[in-house]
RNA sequence: GUGAGUGUAGCUCAAUCGGUAGAGCACUGGACUGUGGAUCCGGGGGUUGAGGGUUCGAGCCCCUUCACUCACCCCA
C-alpha cells in the first residue's frame, strides 16, 4: 500500500531547495542589516491565542485551522501565522522591559484550505514584527527593507500601501459604509450583501463587473481618517518617498486579520495566479495589550516562500546548487583506498569533494561525477597511489594537468577571508 | 465548503471507429579492459488512479469513488 503526501503539504526535494535556501539567506542578511533578530517559537500554539489574537470571526479561526485535543487536556492549534505566536512570546518572557524589539521567523504554517497556485496547507513564511514603536518611520523601514529583500533577489514585485484606520475613525466608517452599501443591496452581487455585514471593506474590491462602477462611488476611509491616521499615512508616504521607494496607494487595500489598524501594505506579482501577494504586513497597535501584555504598539509583515519561489521561477533565475570542488575518480583498490584518505583530507581542510562509494567502472565515475557537478576530477590508481602523481581534470574544458596528490590541499584550500 | 478540468512508465505525452499499451527524456548495460556531455545498439520498468457496468473484446463508452490541478471564498 503506497503512502502518499498529505493534500497541499508539499517536499521540497534536493533539486529545489537550493531556491528555499537562498530565499531564506537574503532574508537573513537583509535583516541582520536593518537589527532585526531571530526568534523561534512553537509550531503548536493554544487555540484560545489564535481566537483571541487573530479574531474569533476570521475565516482562518473559523474554517482554516488545524485544531485537537492534546490527549483531552488543552484545545491545540497549528500555527495558522506568525504574528500571534510571536506576540505571545513577546509578553511571556517581559521582552518589552530591554526596549524596541525588531524580531524575525522562519518556518511552516498551516491552514486547512483547499490548495491551489500559491496557496498550500502547509506553506512556509518568512516574517518580521517590530515592537514598541508607533512613530511610522518603523513602517516605512519595514517597507523599504522588503523592497531591498526583493530587490536583491532579482524582482521587483508592486508595493501597495493603505491606511485602515484605528478605534478612533474605523468603526464610523465601517457603520456609514454599510449603510451606504444597504441602500445600494439591489444592483450589488450575493456575496457582497453577505460581505456587507460581515466584513464591509471586503466589499469594496469585489471583482464582479456589475459591483464594480458602484463601489467607485462609495465612501473612502482615506478621507474620513482621523487625524492621528492622516498624520501617520502622510509620514509613511513622504518616508517612502525620501527612500525613493516606488509604491501605489491602494485605498481597497484591506487586511485579513483583525488586528491591524493604520498602515496596511501588501507586495503583489502577476507571476502567481490569483493569489497574487508574496508579502502582507501593517500594524498591529492593540494586539499586544488584546494578548495580556502592557500596550504596546507593533507593526510586521508575512511574506510565503512558496510564492516568492513561484515569483523567483517564472524570472527565470536558476536555482542555487552546491557542487564539489573534487571529485575522485579510481582505477583500481588501491586507488580507491587512497581516494578515501586524499577525501577525508580535503575535507578536513574544508574542501567540498566526493567520489562514488560504488567504485566500478572510470566510466561511470565520471558519469556520477558530472552528474553531481563536480568542477575537478583527479584520477587515482594503483600507479598514482605510489607515484604520489594523479591527473586533475576540469570537467568544464576536459582538460588534465598532472597534480601531486601532497598538493591538493593547497591547491584547493578556500583561502582565509 | 462550491465549481470546472485532468488522471496511461520516474518525467512529458501518444494510442485512428472500442480490436493484443507505445515514444521521447531519464535510468541501466554495451560499442569503448584508465576517462563524463555526441552517436549507435540492447535492457529493466505499467493492475492505463481504484471499483463496478455495457461488450465477443474497454486506456477509450456508462456509473461510483479517489487523487491532482486551476478557479471561487479567503489569504502568504
Amino acid at each position: 500500500m503506497k503512502i502518499n503526501g498529505v493534500k497541499g503539504m508539499n517536499d521540497i526535494l534536493p533539486a529545489a531547495v537550493g531556491r528555499w535556501q537562498e530565499i531564506e539567506q537574503v532574508a537573513r542578511e537583509v535583516f541582520a542589516l536593518h537589527g532585526y533578530r531571530e526568534v523561534r517559537t512553537p509550531v503548536v500554539e493554544p487555540y484560545a491565542l489564535y481566537a483571541r489574537g487573530v479574531g474569533e470571526a476570521t475565516d482562518i479561526v473559523t474554517k482554516e485551522m488545524y485544531v485537537f485535543e492534546d490527549k483531552g487536556e488543552e484545545k491545540l492549534a497549528l500555527r495558522p501565522e506568525g504574528t500571534a505566536g510571536t506576540v505571545r512570546a513577546y509578553i511571556e518572557h517581559g521582552a518589552h522591559v530591554e526596549g524596541p524589539q525588531k524580531w524575525f521567523y522562519v518556518g511552516p504554517m498551516f491552514r486547512r484550505e483547499r490548495p491551489q497556485k500559491g496557496r498550500y496547507r502547509q506553506f512556509h513564511q518568512i516574517g518580521v514584527e517590530a515592537f514598541g514603536i508607533a512613530e511610522p518611520d518603523i513602517d516605512v523601514e519595514q517597507i523599504a527593507m522588503l523592497a531591498d529583500l526583493f530587490r536583491r533577489l532579482g524582482v521587483a514585485p508592486v508595493v501597495h500601501v493603505n491606511s485602515v484606520g484605528d478605534a478612533a475613525c474605523r468603526p464610523a466608517y465601517l457603520e456609514e459604509l454599510r449603510g451606504w452599501l444597504r441602500e445600494r443591496a439591489a444592483v450589488l452581487c450575493a456575496d457582497c450583501r453577505e460581505r456587507t455585514e460581515r466584513n464591509p471593506l471586503r466589499v469594496l474590491d469585489c471583482k464582479v463587473p456589475s459591483c464594480q462602477p458602484v463601489l467607485a462611488e462609495a465612501p473612502r476611509l482615506l478621507e474620513r481618517l482621523c487625524d492621528g491616521c492622516r498624520a501617520h499615512f502622510a509620514a509613511v508616504r513622504q518616508g517612502l518617498d525620501d527612500l525613493g521607494v516606488a509604491y501605489q496607494v491602494n485605498p481597497r487595500l484591506v487586511r485579513g486579520l483583525d488586528y491591524y489598524v493604520r498602515t496596511a501594505y501588501e507586495f503583489t506579482s502577476d507571476a502567481l495566479g490569483s493569489q497574487s501577494a508574496v508579502a502582507g504586513g501593517g500594524r498591529y497597535d492593540g494586539l499586544v495589550e488584546t494578548l495580556g501584555g502592557q500596550p504596546t504598539p507593533g507593526i510586521g509583515f508575512g511574506m510565503g516562500e512558496e510564492r516568492l519561489a513561484l515569483i523567483l521561477e517564472a524570472a527565470g533565475r536558476p536555482v542555487p546548487r552546491t557542487v564539489p570542488e573534487v571529485f575522485f575518480v579510481s582505477a583500481d583498490d588501491t586507488g580507491r583506498r587512497e581516494a578515501m584518505r586524499r577525501a577525508a583530507e580535503l575535507r578536513r581542510a574544508g574542501v567540498a569533494c566526493d567520489l562514488d562509494a560504488r567504485g566500478g567502472k572510470l566510466a561511470r565515475q565520471f558519469k556520477q561525477a558530472e552528474r553531481v557537478g563536480a568542477r575537478y576530477a583527479v584520477v587515482i590508481g594503483g600507479n598514482e597511489a605510489s607515484s604520489g602523481q594523479a591527473k586533475l581534470k576540469d570537467m568544464a574544458t576536459r582538460e588534465e594537468a598532472p597534480v601531486a596528490l601532497s598538493g591538493l590541499v593547497a591547491r584547493f584550500r578556500p583561502t582565509p577571508a
